[in-house]
DNA sequence: GCGACAG
DNA sequence: ATCTTGTCGC
């Protein structure tokens, strides 16, 4: 797919907080979906030469079936420090580069990491979602930010993910007696949709299977 | 000032 | 993220 020019990427944590500002007035969460949906992507990175390089990895599943119909690899390197808050300065530009080598245009992309239960509101879900405009998810493994009620252990319970008396995502449990997931909005995409679609790609384990393909692609060697 | 901190 | 074997439990 075509990626348009997107901002320049800053150097500095100021330079990056102040984009995150700007960008986060034009996130959108409520449902502007292109259904019926029919195929829906993971990306992920992993990094190589004691994270001096970085690979991002994109798979494209068709839905509601989930079988793998394109993957793609691109390799660049590692421009940003990892420092909570800002993870899609880091990994954005390869993501990007993986994005432009698919031909099958995702309806929903399933990002590693947060969307809105994010400090400023805008996780690397959002900002990906903003850049190429395309519904994102933001799906974190582990807490960022926010508090929550004791969730039940059942699958697909969850709770509201609150922040400064604000519901910034969920918590979800994808798989009973196993560590909940954090779910929130990226861009043009609902809380309670994304948690439908998140659940709906995640069949048997814990991760949604577009997020369990890109992260072995991204990490296998 | 102190603690917390997606990947 | 990454370094790493066997092991407990459904």
């Amino acid at each position: 797919m075509k990626i348009y020019q997107s901002h320049p990427w800053p150097s500095t944590v100021e330079e990056a907080t102040t984009i995150q500002e700007t960008l986060r007035n034009q996130v959108i969460i409520t449902d502007q979906l292109d259904e019926p949906i029919q195929y829906v992507a993971g990306v992920d990175m992993g990094f190589l030469e004691d994270g001096k390089m970085c690979r991002a990895a994109v798979a494209v599943l068709s839905f509601p079936d989930l079988k793998v119909v394109e993957t793609s690899l691109a390799y660049r390197p590692t421009s940003f420090p990892y420092i909570p808050g800002f993870l899609s300065f880091r990994e954005i530009p390869a993501i990007l580069d993986a994005l432009e080598k698919i031909q099958t245009i995702p309806n929903i992309i399933l990002c590693d990491g947060q969307g809105t239960a994010h400090p400023r509101r805008f996780g690397i879900a959002c900002h990906l979602g903003i850049i190429i405009d395309i519904p994102t998810i933001g799906v974190a493994k582990s807490w960022l930010i926010g508090n929550h009620a004791e969730l039940p252990e059942s699958k697909g319970s969850w709770q509201p993910l609150i922040h400064k008396n604000e519901t910034i995502g969920a918590v979800l449990r994808t798989r009973t007696g196993v560590k909940p997931l954090y779910i929130s909005s990226g861009h043009r995409i609902s809380l309670t949709t994304a948690i439908d679609y998140v659940l709906r790609c995640t069949p048997k384990y814990r991760l949604p299977e577009t997020t369990r393909i890109a992260d072995k692609l991204a990490s296998d060697r």
